[in-house]
RNA sequence: GCUCCCAUCGUCUAGUCUGGUCUAGGACACCGCCUUUUCACGGCGGUAACAGGGGUUCGAAUCCCCUUGGGAGUACCA
């Protein structure tokens, strides 16, 4: 049988760091087995449930490179694929289970069920122990009060016996018979919910892996309970680990940047995201740490899961970005980097040579594009570095021997036409300055360089110079 | 409270199933050295972990039990 998995998720707020984990791992099980990848949009909270959320998830998913085979948006042949266009067949199917004294109608009012839960409290078990009060009501009586028109659910009649099954993470895992108790599986107002529809649909969707994070290990009891009432085999199981922030608690909103459109905005690489997220949780078998996930589709497999919640780290995910940004080719590196400066950058205004042995030079020394633009000052900047160490070079009586000439011969080299110092040119500054002024060590180059850039560090003259447009060498000259 | 899950450097992890080759390996971060007459890159090196206690065994990070700690769930959210 052909591999199918689900990811699905319920639109109610933008694509989570955590879900974009379990959505590539759904993927990756999906591709490692030739199978197919399902986006299923589960939008039964009528309340929090909103199509943009909808779209933008669909938009994410694809920056992550994380394309489905089948989903609302590309159909397929299991469809509809929104849970709220689905609602008529979980109606039957739970008046089925009622027909069939799986299920029952509960006429429980709110302050009711809250009296209950706290009276079990009080006794301390189980909050749901006495959440039955109707699990053997007459089931004639109950329909005639239905259909007088009385408020009511369909909960779930638990068969009350121990639930055992094999997660392809966590082993066998065992739920004792009392951890849940006679569930809610159709709302007041008609709605099915989570635990119902989720069987239902990868029941009829037919799934055979159900790949999701950890805080829905105890909801497979429940899920366990209907497939068994409807005579459903279920599909494996495979929880992986939390993801947590530094306080080890599950990762939120109140951690920060947690959404990935907020690492699109920042113009990470979505194969940095998607290796670095990859990597909390699983581990490649050769120990490989940067890799394309096309490169680990052959061998993922879910025996490499850590069970333990792992804990986000931008930092290591920024290391990430730098290892991927340097793996780009020239082109690519100059189309992922120039958008990301500001369209008054002079860095727009070189031509494509330029700006690709520029960045190609510069791509060592930052991880993330926001850090660019102050690399690239020491090519632009026409303002004079403040700092004790500057002040320390401009102290020496050579500098300003140097500072002279190289004014005067910028100037010639400027009247000449030329757009830039070449590497010829600047030795010979090199060479005069030694020979004819007779300045040495680091009197020399950090002279130079003062004279050249105004500042008292930075990168290899060699190649920031012939980098640099000679109009900003020459404002830079009345400086120092 | 109750239920479930988990436990190797600060962090992500390899090793655990199939006990010895592990005085525990890699990566991020951090520190030092080399290189670079600067910075960075790079190279080399360093600090740093098997939660604790009992077993089993010739031998335990690895198997068993207990304790402790952490997380999740306990909804007419998903």
């Amino acid at each position: 049988m052909s591999v199918r998995v689900r990811f699905a998720p319920s639109p109610t707020g933008y694509l989570h760091i955590g879900g974009a984990r379990t959505a590539l791992y759904c993927h990756l099980i999906a591709k490692a087995k030739g199978g197919t990848f399902v986006l299923r949009i589960e939008d039964t909270d009528l309340e929090r449930s909103k199509k943009e959320y909808e779209v933008a998830m669909i938009e994410d998913l694809k920056w992550c490179g994380l394309e489905h085979n089948e989903g609302p948006d590309v159909g397929g042949g299991f469809g509809p694929y929104r849970q709220s266009e689905r609602i008529e067949m979980y109606k039957q199917l739970a008046d089925q289970l009622v027909e069939e004294g799986k299920a029952y109608y509960c006429f429980l009012s709110d302050e009711e069920l809250e009296e209950l839960t706290e009276k079990a409290k009080a006794e301390k078990i189980s909050p749901h122990a006495y959440h039955d009060k109707y699990r053997d009501f007459d089931p004639t009586e109950a329909k005639k009060k239905v259909e007088a028109g009385e408020s009511h659910v369909i909960r779930f009649k638990n068969p009350r016996k121990k639930y055992t099954f094999t997660d392809l993470v966590r082993g066998e895992v065992t739920f004792p018979e009392d951890m849940v108790g006679d569930f809610v599986i159709i709302r007041s107002n008609g709605m099915p919910v989570y635990n119902f529809c989720c069987v239902i649909d990868d029941w009829k969707m037919e799934m055979t892996h159900v790949m999701r994070a950890e805080e829905h290990l105890n909801n497979t009891v429940r899920q366990l309970m209907v497939y068994e009432a409807f005579g459903v085999t279920p599909p494996e199981f495979a929880h992986c680990s939390l993801l947590v922030g530094e306080d080890r608690q599950k990762l939120s909103k109140r951690h920060g940047a947690t959404s990935v459109v907020q690492y699109k905005d920042q113009n990470f690489l979505p194969q940095a995201l998607m290796n670095y997220l990859c990597l909390l949780g699983w581990s490649h078998p050769e120990e490989k740490d940067v890799f394309k996930l096309e490169d680990i589709e052959s061998v993922f497999t879910l025996d490499r899961f850590q069970k333990a919640p792992a804990l986000y780290d931008i930092e290591k995910l920024k290391h990430f970005n730098g290892e991927h940004m340097r793996m780009l080719t020239t082109e690519d590196l100059v189309n992922y980097l120039a958008p990301t400066l500001e369209s008054s950058h002079p860095f727009h205004s070189m031509d494509k040579k330029w700006q690709e042995s520029c960045l190609e030079f510069f791509k060592e020394k930052f991880n993330i594009p926001s850090e660019l633009p102050q690399h690239l000052d020491v090519l632009f900047s026409t303002e004079a570095e403040k700092s004790e160490a500057v002040e320390e070079v401009k102290s020496w009586e050579s500098t300003q021997a140097i500072c002279d000439y190289v004014k005067s011969k910028v100037e010639e080299i400027a009247s000449s036409g030329a757009s830039f110092i070449t590497v010829e040119q600047f030795n010979e500054m090199t060479d005069h300055c030694k020979k004819e002024l007779k300045i040495k060590g680091k009197f020399l180059f950090k002279g130079l360089r003062l004279a050249l850039t105004g500042m008292a560090e930075g990168p290899d003259l060699k190649v920031v110079i012939p980098l640099t447009p000679i109009e900003i060498m020459k404002k830079r000259q009345g400086l120092s």
